[in-house]
DNA sequence: CTCCGGATTCGT
DNA sequence: CGAATCCGGAGT
């Protein structure tokens, strides 16, 4: 399991090494297992495309906490989103998950924010959750690390945000047949 | 209290 | 390209 130390560092930095690691969570008596093939970094409130640029509210709280926690919310009335609490307590940033490779026990699709979550099971319920945790968590593959290489591309819906939705704050493993869009 | 629109996905 | 579908956040 990642320890708290991986999240408490540059939102960047672990948006890029989140790539090839395993999301697990076990619930009911099943364990899902996806690789992590797509992430965006939020900077924080300077970010105008990030939660946490509209203030601190009940529902961003989790982002302004202690890192190695799940940001869980719903968009648009129907897909659960999940994040991953970045930097230390008061920086609001936050790392997107995009898409997984499915490793195990995944339903269905995964490519994609909404889609990840369906096949994951996250929803509310994991909102604020320690990960940090043996039934939620984020962890290092077994066996010699691939070499990946690594796309660095502009976040995907977030054009509202003026000049930020220019930087190139997304990240996807090259080649990967899981990725959500090139 | 009302109103607007979204870090998406799917079907046309 | 537009609908689905609901709630957070902002304004009255």
């Amino acid at each position: 399991m990642l320890p708290r130390t991986f999240y408490d560092r540059d939102t960047v930095t672990v948006a890029r090494e989140l790539l090839g690691k395993h999301l697990v969570l076990r619930s009911g008596g099943v364990e899902r297992v996806g690789r992590i093939v797509e992430t965006e970094a939020y900077l924080g409130p300077h970010d105008l495309a990030a939660h946490s640029a509209r203030g601190r509210t009940a529902r961003t709280e989790v982002m302004f906490g202690p890192p190695g926690y799940a940001y869980v919310y719903l968009i648009y009335g129907m897909h659960w989103c999940m994040n991953v609490v970045t930097q230390a307590e008061g920086h609001a940033s936050a790392v997107l998950l995009r898409a997984l490779e499915p490793v195990h026990n995944l339903e269905g699709r995964s490519q994609g924010p909404g889609l990840l979550c369906r096949a994951m099971g996250i929803d509310k319920r994991l909102q604020g959750h320690d990960l940090c945790s043996a039934e939620f968590h984020i962890a290092e593959p077994d066996g010699p690390p691939p070499r990946i290489s690594i796309v660095r591309r502009p976040r995907i819906g977030v054009d509202y945000a003026g000049h930020w939705a220019k930087r190139l704050l997304r990240f996807y493993v090259r080649g990967n047949a899981w990725v959500s869009r090139l």
